[in-house]
Formats: structure tokens, sequence, C-alpha cells
DNA sequence: GTGATCACG
DNA sequence: ACGTACGTGATCACC
């Protein structure tokens, strides 16, 4: 059966235009961002798909006969960006050396063109776009690629992926019809919005059938449906995309000619498009250049794995074959070669992973998708190159093989190079032991934290979801009335509009797109109108609901677990981050935090044992600047927040109010963040004058660490970076700006990054102890998180003394100090009890 | 996509 | 005279 994609050319390149944004050029210096991602997104498809004929379609943009639905569409459209509009006439020369046909038609949107298209030709159609509009043609022989994140991922839409979000392709019609697009001009019925359109067409079905029974709907929905009836039926028709639009189709002009042609080869050279030129195929190769042994066609798995000897290029796998997103021609060969044997893929993938010394684009990355495991020696140059320069993130393979030079046509040699550029860097700078004894072993430790997963107690968050929703209910009723209208509470516009401007409370502007209504300045206007407390009410628990309670729930694994993706990568200072879902920001603070918290629980049977270092960054201050007062303060035991109010009041630590301690602690706590007057003003609501004061005094108290945090610039600036205990750099190139803003964020960040950075290496170290104690001890207690200072294991009852004294020991006694590193153990059923 | 807001360390 | 605390991620509204 014919297999035949059809793109939505110009929904491709507006999606690519903004989501691909570092200023590519071609040779002549025209920029050529749109149409490299769509040349690369044609490359997945032409991988993936494997289609027998392909098609592009695009928007005309001075039709000569206007349908009317192109009267609507017009007044709103925004024009095409300057530096897209070019690009649009490159892809049409692309894709007519590639003999992919261009269908436009003058007075109709390429939708219409796509629905046409899709109706009238027979086979399995692909609609690939970046516009959910096209959901609606979705069939039982037509589905629907829909671009995610950019362009970088796709979600195929069939049937049975819409009726998963409760859709039918006739429903996106519908729902269009109810609430409106404001970007084609369709109006709607004002008022109803995703929500109000979703649960209509849920009881309903379709418009017809809203209307047939209006008399059932109440209030003051039933007033905005019955006055717009006129206009959601009009607005019904524009929404649906046309399928007799007036062109010709001409199917065996669509036959997809793979390999392209030489011509091809030769427009994309001329686009700089290097990395691209090398995944895909080309007819009439004269190539003077000579092939090496990483591109030969390959025979047997024997082949495979001698070539892949210390030279070997995973990334992707999922299920039985090797993807090649991100990878290179050599596995595409590899899988022909293969196919061509009736070799089975796994045992081919399986026969490269006995080899040692493998070099690894993204390890974890490779292991996460395949489920695979991997503990041979092997090297990693996406950590390798995160660690040189932690500014960049290369997770496409691409990406790493432009910054380093390389050339992707021989992507298994471009690796091994990069590996070679990679591990000379990290050794010049002394950061290979880093990379070697840290970061690299610490990857299958966060892959196992990552498998293993956080339990959630779903009873528990069912009934705080209830009790939010019952809450935010009256709240949001209790604020109309106040307010005298409904609004949308949830936008700081509307909000900031009727505070500031109907109820006129003092606050004035503060962002520059209007009000800010941020909590501090609520907090400031809270006894002026009794709407304030109900608003911030209302702030907290939806902002609850949304991320920890609705946002936790389609994270769940069957067995009721998170498995939070904790990147290696990420952060300039040597941090982890978590996402998908975020477990390092889970609410801790108030009685409403105490509630999210104990919706984490242990295992069956098990118990949660939870440490955290007590002040590391401050410690590390103490034992960077060796500053006497601070040094003695921790050796003593002291209660350092108030050891430094006594010393820097000038009093008795007895005679310490608690006031002066949260002040203290505030200046602590900006020494951290290099510290300035403004923002030490702004946090502890003090006149920057005092602030200033507070910072004089506390240097006065403290001088050498007043002189590590100069010197700390100095070297900075120097050197051009900062630097951790372990040696681990950060590159702060805002130091050199002319810009004094800039230059005095780089300051800041030099300050900071020693003690953050430092405390992020010290608790790596630790995890390492930790997962291999665990290991050790034969403990089937499981590290299951990390949030920056703290460590989370799920334990078996008999095991939590034995684990209480592995946490303890091997966090305080990660690295040596000048001054205790302590850990605080705690235990319990839940996170909350644990600590 | 961007900006505002707010959750954490 | 400027604008600023350091490091993250998720959600929402809006363009």
């Amino acid at each position: 059966m014919n297999k035949i994609v059809l793109l939505d050319s110009n929904s491709l390149l507006n999606r690519a235009y903004y989501a691909i944004n570092m200023g590519m050029t071609d040779s002549m210096g025209r920029p050529t961002n749109a149409v490299y991602g769509f040349t690369t997104m044609l490359l997945k498809i032409i991988n993936e798909l494997q289609p027998t004929h392909i098609v592009a379609t695009f928007d005309v943009h001075a039709p000569t006969f206007r349908k009317k639905k192109c009267d609507y569409y017009k007044a709103t459209r925004k024009p095409m960006p300057e530096d897209l509009r070019p690009q649009v006439d490159m892809i049409k020369d692309l894709l007519r050396a590639m003999s992919i046909p261009v269908y436009e038609c003058a007075g109709w949107e390429a939708d219409d063109v796509l629905g046409t298209l899709s109706d009238k030709l027979d086979g399995h159609k692909i609609i690939v776009t970046g516009d959910r509009d096209s959901l609606q043609l979705v069939s039982n022989d037509t589905t629907v690629w829909l671009t995610k994140k950019g362009i970088s991922e796709v979600i195929e839409y069939t049937p049975d992926r819409l009726a998963q979000d409760g859709l039918t392709p006739n429903a996106i019609i519908e729902l269009k019809a109810l609430m409106g697009d404001a970007s084609d001009n369709i109006k709607g019925a004002p008022g109803v919005g995703e929500k109000t359109a979703m649960n209509l067409i849920k009881e309903y079905g379709n418009i017809d059938n809203i209307y047939a029974n209006l008399s059932l709907i109440k209030g003051a929905l039933y007033t905005k449906l019955a006055d717009n009836k006129d206009m959601v039926y009009e607005s019904k028709w524009l929404a649906t995309i046309v399928k007799d639009a007036p062109i010709d189709i001409d199917v065996d002009a669509m036959r997809l000619r793979y390999p392209f042609d030489s011509a091809v080869k030769t427009m994309m050279e001329g686009l700089s498009f290097k990395s691209l030129i090398g995944r895909l195929a080309f007819e009439n190769k004269h190539d003077s250049v000579q092939l090496d042994r990483t591109t030969k066609e390959l025979a047997s798995l024997d082949d495979i794995a001698n070539l892949c000897d210390g030279l070997a290029i995973l990334e992707c796998v999922d299920g039985i074959h090797v993807s090649t997103d991100g990878m290179c021609d050599m596995l595409i060969k590899i899988r022909r070669s293969l196919l061509d044997e009736g070799v089975d893929y796994t045992e081919a993938v399986e026969a490269l992973l006995t080899k040692k010394g493998i070099i690894f684009h993204d390890k974890s990355a490779f292991l996460r998708k395949s489920g695979l495991s991997y503990s041979y020696d092997c090297q990693d140059v996406h950590i390798g190159a995160y660690i040189i320069d932690s500014k960049n993130n290369y997770e496409k393979f691409e990406e790493l093989v432009l910054e380093y030079g390389e050339d992707v046509q021989y992507p298994a040699a471009a690796l091994y190079m990069i590996w070679q550029e990679v591990s000379d860097k990290l050794k010049e700078s002394g950061m290979y032991d880093l990379y070697k004894d840290i970061e690299l072993p610490l990857a299958d430790v966060l892959l196992d934290v990552e498998r293993v997963g956080f339990r959630v107690d779903k009873d528990i968050l069912d009934e705080i979801n209830e009790e939010y929703t019952l809450e935010l209910a009256q709240l949001t009723e209790q604020i109309y009335e106040l307010a005298g209208e409904k609004f949308n509470i949830n936008s700081p516009m509307q909000l900031g509009n009727l505070l500031f401007e109907k109820l006129k409370l003092p606050g004035g502007k503060k962002t520059k797109t209007g009000f800010s209504s941020s909590a501090d300045i609520l907090e400031g206007i809270i006894d002026l109108h009794p709407i304030v407390p109900l608003i911030l009410k209302y702030r907290q628990l939806s902002k609850l609901k949304s991320t920890y309670l609705d946002g936790i729930l389609p994270h769940l694994d069957a067995n009721l677990r998170v498995h939070t993706c904790l990147k290696q990568t990420q952060t300039v200072t040597g941090r982890l981050s978590s996402t998908e879902p975020n477990l390092q920001n889970i609410p801790v603070r108030d009685k409403e935090g105490e509630r999210i918290r104990r919706m984490f629980v242990a295992s069956e049977g098990n118990k949660l044992v939870v440490a955290d270092y007590s002040q590391i960054e401050l410690r590390l201050l103490a034992h960077f600047s060796q500053d006497q007062g601070l040094v003695d303060a921790y050796n003593q035991g002291d209660d350092v927040h108030s050891a430094t109010a006594a010393a820097v009041n000038g009093v008795d630590i007895s005679q310490v109010t608690p006031d002066m301690r949260r002040r203290a602690k505030a200046v602590n706590f900006g020494i951290i963040y290099g510290i300035s007057g403004f923002g030490l003003a702004n946090n502890i609501g003090v006149s920057p004058k005092q602030a200033n004061e507070f910072i004089e005094k506390y240097f006065d108290t403290y001088k050498k660490v007043k002189q590590y945090m100069t010197d700390c610039v100095e070297i900075a600036k120097e050197k051009g970076y900062a630097t951790t205990l372990l040696g681990r750099i950060r590159k702060i190139p805002e130091l050199k700006s002319t810009n004094k803003n800039i230059q005095s964020f780089g300051e800041r960040a030099a300050m900071n990054m020693p003690l953050q950075g430092t405390a992020a290496d010290i608790i790596k170290v630790a995890m390492l102890k930790v997962s291999k104690a665990l290991k050790d001890n034969n403990l089937s207690a499981k590290l299951i998180l990390q949030v920056h200072d703290e460590l989370i294991v799920d334990a078996p009852v008999g095991e939590v003394d034995i684990v209480k004294q592995i946490l303890s020991d091997c966090m305080s006694n990660a690295v040596n100090l000048i001054v205790p590193l302590v850990a605080d153990v705690g235990v319990g059923d839940s996170w909350y009890e644990a600590k």
C-alpha cells in the first residue's frame, strides 16, 4: 500500500524558525535556520516512516481568487518575519531538486489543500504539521504527525490516540467553534474557554446537540451560548477544513525518489548543511573524499563487533531497532546489511554491548531509551563536554560535532575525534579525575535512582485534590463577589487591572507588561481590601493543585511511583536538575507543604531515610575563607546565624533577639549569593542604606570573608572562570562585559560558584559512596532522590539503622574540610515525617 | 515562544 | 546613575 506523507510546509517552517534561533546562515550569510529545521524533519520522515510518496503544501500569499474564508484570516494573521520569507523560496528550490511536488492553491489555505489531498489520495496518509487544527483530518487511513517542543519531537495521532485525550476528529472542529481561535480570527462563543468547551463536547457530543438541549444548560453558560449561536455556527464553518479545493492531483509525481539526486547534495553544500548531508543518501556520488573504515559496508556481526571495539556510536535504541536519529549512516548500513542477512537487530545491539571501551555520545539517554543496562568501562562525550563548558548542553550529537568542528558525514570517526579532544581538554584543565571518578560513575547511579522511582500515596493525593477543588470554587465565588465581576484570576494582567485600576489600590506599575501582582506586592496591600488575602490563598492553592497534584498524576506508573529525570548536564554550577516531574521543588514550607509531602511515601514495608547537609554552603565559606570567627563558630557547634548576629551587633550570643538572628541569616544567605545592598534590602524589607550598613558591619566582623570574596572575583576575572573544591570550572564571560549590569552579574556568579558548585561536588561524592555502601552491604535499600543538599533512601524497616549510619557517614566524610560537615538524618513513613 | 509567578535548594 | 541577590522547573496567560 502507498504510504504518502503530506507536509504542511508553512507550519513546519514556522515551527523550525522559532525553534532554531542560533543565527544559522549559508555561505552568503542568508539565514537558513527554518530551512535547516525543515530538512531535519524531512530526514526524520524518510528514515522513520520510509514513505513511498511525499508531497509538500504551501500557503499562497497573494491569492488571486479570494474565498470568503481568507478575508477572516488575513485580518489577524501576523506578517511573516523578515528573515523567514526568503527561506520559503529556498525550501521550494530544495524540494524541487528532491522531486517532491509543491501544492498550493490561490485563495485556499494550506489546510484545505492538505484536507483535499488526504481525502482524495488512496493509501496510508501521514500529515506532518505543527498545527493542531489538522487533527480533524485524522481517520482510519490518515494519521497526523504533530510536532512538539519546536520540531525535535513528534506525536503520532491516530483515532485511538485522539480517543486517549477524549477526542474525536470531529470534536476538534466542534471545540474550536465553541472556544474560538484568536490567531485565526475565529471568535467562537465569548467566555467559553478550553475547559468549558471540553465539558460541553463530552456531555453533548456536538454543537447541534448542544443547541437542541440548550434548555438543560443553566446560568451564565446558557446566556453565552444562546446569545452567540450564529457566531458559533459561523466559527464552525471557519474551523472546518474543506476537502474539495480545486487542485489537480498527480500521484506519480509524488513518488519519492530516494536516494536524492546529487544536485540536492550540491544545493545543501551551498546551504552549509554539512551535518545533514552525512545523514542523507545521494545518487551519483563522485566523492573525492576517501571512505574510511567506519563507512564501508558491513557484512556480519563480527565486523561490527570488531569495528566497535573502542569506537562506537550508540545513542538511541527503541525496542528492536537502533534509531538513526542523531546518529550515523554507519548504523543505517549496519541495519540494512543485517536485515538483508535476516539477523535479529536486538542481537546486533547486544553484540555491541559486550564490548568494552565504547564511546557514547550520551550513555544515559541511550540506556534510558533502550531500557538496557551497561556497566563496562566506557566514555561519554556528552558529560565530558559539559564539564569543559557547563553552559553548553549538547543533547544532540550534531550540535556537539558542530562545536568541535568535526565532520558529521563520518559520525563514528567524528565521535572518536571529539572524544580525543574532550579527554585532552579534561586532562589539560585538571578535570579528568572529576570526569572519570565522579561524573561518569554518577551517571549510572542517577539512572538507578530514576528507575526505582518514588512511591506516591494516591489516596492522599486524591483527597487533597478534592479538598482544593472545593476550596478553590468557594474562593473563586467570593473573589468574583468582591470584585463585582468575573475575570480570570490566573491572569496577572486581568488581576492587575482589577486591583490597581478598578479598586484603585496602591502598588503601581512594576513589570514592563503592566502591574505586578506578585505575592510580595500583594502582601503589602493585604489589609487594604478583603479581596487581597483571598487572591493570595487562591494563588497558593491553584499553584499547588496544578503543579503538584494534577501535575504529578500523569507521571504515576502502574505501581504508583514517579520516575523523575535527573539531568546531569543541565546547570552551570554542577548541580543536578530534576524534570518530568521536578521532584526538587516539592513544597515544604508551610502547612500545605506538609500535606503535599505526606503524599510521598516509602515502598510497602519500607521507611524513608532522609539526610540533609546542615548549612553546607556556609560551612564551605568558613572553609575557603578560613575566617577565624566563622570557623570557630562551626567548630564550637554554635548556631551560626545567632553567632553572626551577636558578632555583628557586638552583643553576647544570649542577647540576640529573633529579629537580629533573622537579619543575620539573611545576610549570610546574601553572602552566598554574592551580596548586594539592594538585593538584601529587597529580601528583608529594609532600606538599601540600612542593608549596606548590615553588610559593612558583617565584613567588619568577618574580615577574611570579605577578602575571600574579593579574591574570588579577582581570580575569576583573571582566569575567565570560577572553580570548585574538586576543580570544576564555570566559565564567566560576563566578567569581561562592558555593560556594568552584566559584569556585576558575573561578579556575583564568581562569588557563588565556589560555594554552590562545591556543595554540588560534595553531594555527588556522597551519592557514589552511599550507592556503593548499599551494594557492598547487600542491602535492598535504594537511593531514590537527591535535592541539592539532601539524599533520600527507601529502606526496608530492618535496614533503617544501618542506612542511617551509611547516609550520615558517607555524607559527613565525603570530603575533608577545616570545619565539620554535618548531615542530619530522619526516618519516617512519608517525606514529611522523615524530615 | 516569552514573561510572570512561585515551588525548591 | 544605574538595576541586582545564586541556581533550577512547571504552569498559566498571552502573542
